[in-house]
DNA sequence: CCTTGACCTTCTAGTTACTGGAAGGTTTAT
DNA sequence: ATAAACCTTCCAGTAACTAGAAGGTCAAGG
């Protein structure tokens, strides 16, 4: 597969992908004659992988390493779990915001008439928070 | 109060306080003789609003707007709640992902023995989903 | 065979939203 | 009076892309 083909199939911009092997988090499999990147379905799962990660708020050094954990035979299950525990308390937090966040949009968009009336009860529930 | 007050009421890092004062985004209310940021309540109550947010996704731009408005005595109301529909469905589409994500880390965290065996289930199952 | 359009390459530079650190002035508390 | 804990500006660096230029490649149609 070429660059596009496995940027379309991971869900991710090409220059991502790019961005991603000049890391060296995601190495293409090989390059063909002309120097083009060709990927397999193993780095196809990698990509995944760390699109996934990313979205867990993973940074590119910790997506190495749970790739290095991911690829190694004997990966150490404790390295993992201790990334994972770290990550999982923010993971929480960040939900519980967004859902509170979610809560007020719904808000804004279910209350806020959307004409020209100045009175927009959500920037001031907003006002009031502080 | 100081910028140093302040951050830790609206729970943002000082140097963010003042990135924000340079952006146009939250101004201080004035100087002191030694050139001291100087907030006040209403500040307070933008930086929070601000943070919130920044947090629900909004760039410093959208954030800007939504101050304009919130300050602008006739905000249309429009305005915001075409900004607000635009980012409640990415809003919604994170928080999906982010539970599917903390799922994962939970099982990550449940599941891995956190000794030095090499099987791990998370890992594992990622694997699979590709 | 040629050309056109959609690919691909590398490279450099720009973006966003901070974040850190240096060099130095101020305030507060002992 | 002096140390700790503030504050100032400025400049550099970071993360993770993202855009754009200049140019090579490939597959399809005329």
């Amino acid at each position: 597969m070429n660059i596009g083909d496995i940027a379309k199939r991971a869900d991710l911009p090409t220059k991502t992908v790019r961005y991603y092997a000049d890391q060296g988090l995601v190495n293409p499999a090989g390059r063909n004659a002309a120097g083009y990147r060709i990927y397999d379905a193993k780095a196809l799962r990698k990509l995944i992988f760390v699109r996934r990660a990313r979205a867990m708020g993973f940074s590119i050094k910790e997506c190495k390493k749970l790739l290095g954990l991911y690829e190694d035979q004997s990966r150490a299950s404790a390295d993992v779990r201790k990334i994972a525990a770290e990550r999982l308390a923010e993971v929480t937090v960040k939900l519980e915001e967004l859902s509170k966040l979610k809560e007020e949009l719904t808000l804004l968009v279910n209350n806020c008439h959307g004409d020209n009336r100045p009175d927009c009860p959500i920037l001031e529930s907003l006002e009031k928070d502080a």
